[in-house]
Parts: C-alpha cells; sequence; structure tokens
DNA sequence: GGTTCCGTTAGGGTG
DNA sequence: CACCCTAGCGGAACC
C-alpha cells in the first residue's frame, strides 16, 4: 500500500461529476488498484476509484506530476504539485477479512429453524426464491398452509413494505399462489413502517428470542 | 491524521457484530475522532467508527496496546500487539469539499425549469412534498391539469417505482389528489423497471437534454 | 455483463 | 432525536 500526503487537486469523470479544489490530503494507493483521497473527517474518501482500471502517471515540466486512473466508464485525474511524503508499506492479504455476525443472511437462516417466531404454524418452504421483481427473503406457509412472502430485514423500514408487496404483487399471478400474503419481519420495525405495512395488509413481526453466535 | 501500520486484532459491536483476526494492516485516526481499519484491497475500509465518542488507550504488561473507541451504542476495540509505524501528519480542513456536479437535486432543480421533459403541458407545483411516507421529488400537473407525483432519479430501478406508488397511495386519500397518478423520470431507466412501472400505472420518462454544467 | 439487494451502509436534510 | 432519502453509494451474489 502506497501513502502520499500532497497537495492535490482532483477530477473525477464517471457515474457523476466530481472535483476537489487544490489541498493537502491524503492519498492512498492500494494493491488492488483501488485509489482513495482523504481529508481529515469522516470514513469515506472524498474522491477514490476502484482497481482494475490502467494507471499513468505524468511528470510536467513545472516539476507537477498527474496521475490518471482510467477505466471504460470513469476516469479519475489527480494533479500532485508538492509532496509531502510518499511511503510504501506492505499489509497483510490473508486472514484479513471481516467476520460478520448478526448479518441479515443469519436471520434468514435462524428463521427457517426457527419459523414459530414468523407465527404460529408456519412452516418454511423456499429461501431467495426468484418472482420476476426481486428474490423473496423466505417464502412460507401459515397455519393454514396458504403461501406468504417474508422481507426479511435486521430493521424494517418504508422500502421493507415496499419489497414485501412487490413480491407478493408479482407471485400472486403464479399457479398456486393466488392467495399469497405479504410479510415483514425484522427485530425492529418502525412506527411509520407499521402504519404502511398495516395499511397495505402487509403483515409484521418483530422477531424474539434471535441472538447472534456468541465469539 | 494518525497513520499506523501495525499488527492488530478488532472486535465491533454495535449495529452488527464484526471482528478481523490477527493480521498485519493500516489504521488511520482522523482529527474528528473517526477510525478506520483498511487491507490492501477496495475504497471501504474493513472495520471502522465514525467520530464523536470516547477513546482510551491502554497499555498491557505484554507491551501490547488496546485502543477503546466508543459511543452510546458501538464500540470497536483495537488490539495492537507490534507498530511498524505511527506517523502524525497534518491535512487541510479547508478548501478539501468534494464539488458535485449532476445529483439528483441538480436534476430536480433543472425538471422544475423545464418541465416539459416530464411531458408536454406539465407544470411544476411543489418540490420535496411531504406526504406522511416520505416527500415526493416533484409534484406537477398534466396538461388536463391532473396531479402527478414524480420521483427523480438519475438512473431508475425498482424501488423507484415503489417510491411512486407510495407517494401515490399516501396523497389519493388527500382533498383534491384523490386522481393523482404517479411518475418516474430519469435519465436512465431500466427494462424490469419499465416492466414493473407499466403494471402499475405509474408513467415512466427518459430524461432527454439535461446535461450536467460543465466545468 | 446486467440485475438486485445488503450494509456496522455513510452522510445529509428536515421535522 | 428520529425519520427518510441520496450516493460517483461499494460490494457480493446470482442470473
Amino acid at each position: 500500500m502506497r501513502i502520499l500526503i500532497a497537495d492535490c487537486t482532483v477530477i473525477y469523470t464517471g457515474r457523476g461529476d466530481t472535483k476537489l479544489k487544490h489541498a493537502k490530503r491524503l492519498i492512498m494507493l492500494k494493491k488492488d488498484g483501488t485509489i482513495a483521497i482523504h481529508h481529515d473527517k469522516g470514513v469515506k474518501p472524498l474522491n477514490y476509484m476502484s482497481g482494475g482500471g490502467t494507471f499513468i502517471e505524468t511528470l510536467k515540466s513545472d516539476g507537477s506530476t498527474v496521475w490518471v486512473v482510467e477505466n471504460r466508464k470513469e476516469n479519475l485525474t489527480i494533479h500532485i504539485t508538492q509532496v509531502w511524503s510518499d511511503t510504501e508499506t506492505d499489509v497483510d492479504e490473508n486472514n484479513s477479512e471481516l467476520i460478520r455476525d448478526g448479518t441479515e443472511k443469519q436471520l434468514q437462516e435462524w428463521l427457517t429453524v426457527n419459523p414459530e417466531a414468523l407465527g404460529e404454524g408456519f412452516t418454511v418452504i423456499g429461501k431467495e426464491v426468484i418472482t420476476g421483481a426481486g428474490a423473496v427473503d423466505i417464502l412460507a406457509l401459515n397455519r393454514n398452509s396458504e403461501p406468504v412472502a417474508v422481507e426479511v430485514k435486521r430493521t424494517a423500514m418504508l422500502g421493507a413494505v415496499d419489497q414485501a408487496s412487490r413480491y407478493v404483487e408479482a407471485l400472486k399471478t403464479q399457479e398456486g399462489y393466488e392467495n399469497i400474503t405479504g410479510m415483514v419481519a425484522a427485530l425492529d420495525v418502525r412506527p411509520n413502517t407499521i402504519k404502511l405495512a398495516e395499511k397495505r395488509n402487509i403483515a409484521w413481526v418483530q422477531i424474539e428470542g434471535y441472538t447472534p453466535s456468541p465469539s
């Protein structure tokens, strides 16, 4: 990983158009070609570009340097007028993956083993079922053996109800799913979300009893 | 900004639970209290925490160091066993904001000045109008003076149709909006999105004639 | 390659 | 503080 502290201006064009005025910043150049420009605030870089493109360095007659990183659709140009420090360090590439717990995926797995958390008499008959307008997290049968499209979330907001509605709408036209209903199942369901769900006749459950596996 | 290259393990608990095994990484400590742990790949940090919390450094008898960053709801603990480098540098705090162009907000402004891009005879009567289930980007009148809730996007995908649907649903019950319809207006509307929009009787337009202001 | 959605989304804006 | 949405979202998974 190469770390530069430098005075620079930056122009990005691609998915949007952005620029940075001349200032002293940190420039990170990673082994995979990722480049990121940071200031002294916040988690996210000011400007950046993912690896995989071409990298061209040009030395100008006035002593400044221009870096151009480019791929099919994007261009990041950094004009460096003064370098305060430039260091190259190796960091580990192995053993460095993030281990997550309590993700939505794990919540989904847990619900398939504990379907009663969705409601009495529920059974799970499918996961990530393609509908033509996105995949339903869980397809279940309620106590009356009627199909239910369940959208699982850690925190459910308005979009979760939209998703559940969309899956019901898409599946309703399919053989055997004429009377399918929707449900939002989450550790936390927000008040406004509950209101929207009830207006749409989308059921909702606050999931009880789930705990991330202890480390 | 303080940059450490160090062997460390990391544990985060808060909005989720994550951890990193022992490895050599870069640790960024920003002036606003933000902390970020990077490896040699990708734009995003492996682990991180936003500034504003407390920072406590503890020296252990075995020579290692423990950093604990904590706020009301989150805890990030970094166990550092070996420091390969530790540098402190000042970068500019001024002049460092990102200047964007071609944002959705600007597109929205442009549409209020060029309402015919939404359709012949359209006029804009409101922006960011609160509905009780989110705010409509643009409220317009069509050539028949009927209200239209317009969701503006640079790229419209399924969620854009969901939003438009939700705003129509929310406004329909209000006096004077009984016959409101929905619309998705975007520079790019995807095929699947068009299908969903048409199924829902949500109109859609590919916005023509807009260009970000030249630098 | 396109589509879709999760994420400790981050960050901003508004009530 | 909570709610809601945008973002050059990034990144992964699946088609």
